[in-house]
DNA sequence: CGAATTTGACCTGCGC
DNA sequence: GCGCAGGTCAAATTCG
């Protein structure tokens, strides 16, 4: 959490949307380095670093959107000197190209001469503001022929008088011109300040539900526990209860009050505790709406599925699976849902890495192997051995297409005390499976929760969350070998990926390439370590032993831990978030539909218990053969 | 010798 | 109902 506070500390994402009105571009490059805004070059970062105010506030000084409006400036703006002097330089920075002509036709018409210079007083200023702002008319008007006989006399031949008149028409008409466009700009501003805003109510409104359904998920916890005294002696995942409860609390919810958002009516937790901006909530709203929908339907299935699955064996994974069906039909219906949901959810790690397997904290023991259809590298099997009876397992195979990417899925929670690496991912990674349970609640809630987790676990610019509701299973697929992803949807059959904006994006300047560098980081460090301990394991062959045991202090897992940890309890995150959430809805980088549908997210809020599994990834050797290959 | 891995058999779900 | 594929079990094997 030193990390987070970092994070926290410097993180506001308040720069990252506002100025993303991209306004500054639609600018000449010469005004200031906010031209280059959004791009990540060492300029900007050092802009908002010397700025530590957001645009927003900023704006009256920095904005190119206020470049015209100050050109009217007053005597007023001029009542501070070092203030005049650095607008006067915008202004006429920006206007560079087409300022030499007013003053010409200006010095023509009054003959004052060299007026910058004899002007002490800033009364010079002044004056021009008079021809330029107000005076262009006033200019066209004073300035009749017989005073500029006056001043030029005889050199001033109506051919002449014409043309400044004319270049004053073309100045006017240009003035108007960017009147209007800084009109349009500060509507684009607002706007995108009003957006912000409303997300990041949203968001917040959004984390207050989810403490209520956490909360609300112990107490069926604890009220199941007392049901099933007899099972006192099996251990209970804690985590999953609660995630798998919390999940169902909310589908519970869901199913008897439906929310506004999904049906149009009003009572949405979210949209009912915070004001929306018609513009950008209706566009969301679709979103949200055809999201839900497919939701509906995917969740539908599954209920199917779990009535048909639970119902023999009930998971055989846990003693407690049973325990559910004993209980009342209400906490039954939630343990049964939540367990199954658990059971299911799956959340699968793609890496680089020439090790056999990557190591997350915990002792596996490998159980089977499998010629797995579509894929020569054979999928190898591990259950937990950290403590008897826990249920969770695990799969590693590697990528057909690239070998060298290892690919993990978890399925399950651990039910037992995890070394300090894999308590400090569990703990981490519950906050995340959290959140992608609480999708199962709202179609809103989901759309953000699917992005949420995604940009959660996987910050790092080249990461990547694919959920996947083609499985049988739900599953997350959080993708660590992506070069950077493409502000695209692709959308695979039923999946969808959910992309990574660079998330220094998101983040503040202050720590841009914090979290991919931890990720970066740690994922650098995988390969390393395990090219240092494997030669090659492509023929699945086993260089010795590998002592099983949990990975190095600094592992993946500490790292992704640390920096999971930061980002999950930190607010300026979230804002982040709804920031990243509104830029891609607002740049209609995606369909609509794209967006939405990430069903399995949301789904029966499975994932959150895969979530937790993620948590035991990092980047140790352990299990001695890979049966990747 | 105990622990872990290997590997073929078996079970189950699903699609045709 | 049958076959396929994924997943699991457990005896055999290997390793330290």
């Amino acid at each position: 959490m030193a990390k987070g506070s970092g994070v926290s500390s410097e993180t506001d994402p308040i720069r990252f949307f506002p100025d993303k009105p991209i306004v500054i571009n639609s600018f000449p490059e010469d005004n200031n380095n906010i031209n280059t805004g959004f791009n990540h070059n060492r300029t900007t970062l050092q802009y908002w670093k010397h700025h530590h105010h957001p645009i927003m506030e900023d704006h009256n000084r920095s904005s190119p959107i206020q470049f015209p409006v100050n050109l009217n400036f007053s005597d007023h703006d001029r009542q501070d000197p070092s203030d005049e002097k650095r607008t006067v330089i915008g202004e006429m920075d920006f206007f560079a190209d087409k300022k030499p002509e007013p003053r010409i036709a200006t010095t023509a018409a009054e003959g004052t001469g060299d007026e910058d210079k004899d002007d002490s007083n800033g009364q010079h200023g002044h004056n021009y503001n008079l021809n330029v702002s107000t005076g262009l008319h006033l200019l066209t008007a004073h300035t009749s022929a017989s005073d500029q006989s006056m001043v030029d006399d005889g050199l001033s031949p109506n051919s002449e008088d014409k043309r400044s008149k004319n270049e004053l028409v073309v100045l006017q008409a240009e003035l108007e011109r960017l009147k209007a466009e800084n009109a349009r700009l500060k509507e684009m501003l607002n706007q995108a300040s009003n957006n912000y805003n409303t997300l990041q109510m949203h968001l917040i409104s959004f984390m207050q539900q989810q403490n209520q359904d956490h909360q609300k998920s112990i107490i069926y916890e604890e009220t199941n526990k007392k049901q099933d005294q007899p099972n006192e002696g099996t251990l209970i995942p804690r985590q999953f209860m609660d995630l798998g409860l919390a999940a169902n609390a909310r589908d519970h919810d869901r199913e008897h009050s439906p929310t506004s958002w999904d049906d149009g009516g009003g009572g949405d937790q979210v949209a009912g505790t915070s004001p929306i901006n018609h513009n950008e909530a209706g566009s969301m709203r679709k979103m949200i709406k055809s999201c839900n929908e497919e939701m509906v339907s995917y969740e539908h299935e599954h209920e199917k599925r779990r009535e048909r699955e639970e119902s023999p064996e009930q998971g055989g994974w846990g003693p407690n699976n049973k325990v559910g069906r004993l209980n009342s039909s209400s906490s039954k219906d939630v343990d049964q849902t939540a367990e199954a949901t658990m059971r299911k959810a799956r959340v699968s790690v793609r890496a680089r890495s020439e090790a056999p397997m990557i190591t997350d904290g915990c002792q596996w023991r490998k159980y089977g192997q499998k010629l797995a259809k579509g894929n020569p590298c054979p999928r190898a099997y591990y259950r937990c051995t950290m403590a008897a009876g826990c249920p969770v397992r695990k799969q590693v195979q590697r990528c057909a297409e690239d070998r060298t990417i290892l690919i993990t899925t978890y399925e399950g929670t651990h039910n037992h005390p995890l070394p300090p690496t894999a308590v400090a991912m569990a703990s981490t990674t519950s906050s995340a499976a959290r959140m992608l349970l609480s999708g199962s609640m709202s179609s809103a809630d989901s759309l953000i929760n699917s992005n949420f987790l995604a940009r959660t676990l996987l910050p790092c610019s080249s990461s990547m969350a694919t959920i996947s509701a083609s499985a049988p299973f739900p599953t997350v697929t959080l993708d660590l070998t992506q070069t950077p992803i493409p502000l695209q949807f692709q959308r695979p059959q039923n999946q969808f990926q959910v992309p990574f904006p660079s998330m220094s994006q998101n983040f503040g300047p202050g720590q841009p390439h914090f979290l991919p560098q931890i990720f970066g980081q740690a994922l650098c460090n995988q390969s390393k370590f395990s090219g240092s301990q494997m030669s090659q394991d492509s023929d699945g062959a086993q260089s010795g032993h590998r002592p099983m045991n949990q990975g190095p202090p600094g592992s993946l897992a500490d790292s992704v831990t640390a920096a999971t940890a930061a980002i999950t309890a930190d607010p300026n995150f979230t804002a982040a978030l709804a920031a990243a959430i509104t830029s891609l809805i607002g740049s209609g980088g995606g369909h609509p539909n794209n967006g939405t549908s990430d069903p399995p997210a949301t789904n029966n809020g499975s994932n959150l218990g895969t979530s937790n599994n993620i948590s035991n990834v990092s980047n140790k050797l352990s299990g001695p053969t890979f049966a990747g290959n």
